[in-house]
DNA sequence: TTCAACAATTAACAAATTCTTAACAGGTTA
DNA sequence: TAACCTGTTAAGAATTTGTTAATTGTTGAA
């Protein structure tokens, strides 16, 4: 992994400096700010990979940073991830409405934060928004609900999965291979027919006009719009 | 910060000259009332940004007079402050209902409503209870109490924790993983039945229906509104 | 058009996983 | 000491997931 950029912005020294030795040994190249104004004008200048926002700071705190960093056409890429004190409300988690990709508490457990952030690199955030409306349904990843106008339909894990795959690629094809190596990994084996009995399972439950099969290849998630 | 106007009402003068010195101290501009009637005048004549309230005045107690405020167009972007004696009945306090944005305890301590009051203020009011309002119940966090209707349902630490995360996710589904890293942080290892032993006995108190299980992910709690 | 040959559908079943629940025990607090 | 909180365990329910096999559908070559 080359050296991505990370923007740390908190306002305690100890805990920048603490983060700043944590990430540097982790190959990230490292930026420095100290309050809002100074976070907002380094973010545009460097164009970091990934943010981490202290929620308190002077000048603007995190949360209202955040919100005006996801207006940048240029940022629409970075991953922002927020620190808030533990005895802060957990409803702190407004800060997702600001448009941050996830939250961790202090004081911060620097190997929770590395899987944290690992785990947003890896799935590229932006094709992972919580909630994907693919046609008539909305996909909630937060809710694990697909809603259907007013009927909110629950599936189990793997049908859900499964779905939100083909609603993310919408009216493309999904092939069996991908869909496989998606949503069981590559270790696992499972039949062929596997994915076949899926598939079923879910048409039974949103009905079977919005699965098609593409025989010899996989399936297709269609929607207008 | 220009000069915010705080409204303060208490009928006792000790203690309205205390918070009014405090107040002024920090740079708000402060009015005074002494009980409900005059309260809801001055309200109405000054707009102030902030009213403390006290629960017990004559004339028109603090509950009344902040539902009366509630319905001033006005007075929408004002921050309401109950203050209540801590021997006071929860129930009393209960006016979360009228419109209060929080209350504190006395005798008052000076930092904390300040930084309460700083809190309320940075995000725009609506969400730094220190009771948080989830479907029928008002979950207070300074007394570890669940309030539904007339019942208070008093829970133990973890417990209460663990509600207070899933009602602050109100209707989105927290991991098992999530739910670790917050009630018990990623040191201390307990066995994964834990969480379900701990989910039973919350369910046991408050009614069945409220924590819905998603298997294979976490659970959610659920409410309208 | 008909017929292999292959692919997907489907129901029924079985296995595996994940939760529920009661009972218990150590630790702490009043 | 009693009462309570917290975590553990283990049996068993419930649900999810995977497999199988009979059946149906599709395709393209004869």
């Amino acid at each position: 992994m080359q050296g991505k950029k990370v923007l740390i912005a908190d306002d305690e020294p100890d805990i920048l400096e603490l983060l700043a030795y944590a990430m540097e040994k982790e190959g990230y190249e490292v930026i420095l700010a100290h309050d809002g104004e100074e976070t907002i004008k380094k973010a545009l200048k460097h164009l970091p990979d990934i943010i981490l926002l202290d929620v308190m700071m002077p000048k603007k705190d995190g949360i209202e940073v955040c919100r005006q960093l996801r207006t940048e056409k240029s940022l629409e890429e970075t991953i922002i991830l927020i620190l808030t004190a533990r005895s802060e409300e957990y409803s702190e988690v407004a800060g997702f409405d600001a448009g941050a990709d996830d939250y961790v508490t202090k004081p911060v457990k620097l190997r929770s934060l590395l899987s944290r952030l690992e785990a947003l690199q890896r799935r590229g955030i932006k094709n992972n928004p919580s909630v994907l409306q693919a046609g008539p349904f909305a996909i909630d990843r937060e809710k694990y609900l697909i809603v259907h106008g007013l009927e909110e339909i629950k599936l189990p894990r793997k049908e859900f999965e499964l779905l939100y795959l083909l609603a993310s690629m919408r009216n493309k094809v999904v092939s069996r291979d991908r869909i496989f190596e998606e949503i069981w990994g590559k270790d696992v084996i499972v039949v062929d027919r596997t994915i076949d009995v899926h598939i079923r399972r879910i048409r039974i439950k949103i009905g079977e006009q919005y699965i098609q099969t593409i025989k010899g290849v996989g399936y297709k998630f269609v929607a207008e719009d």
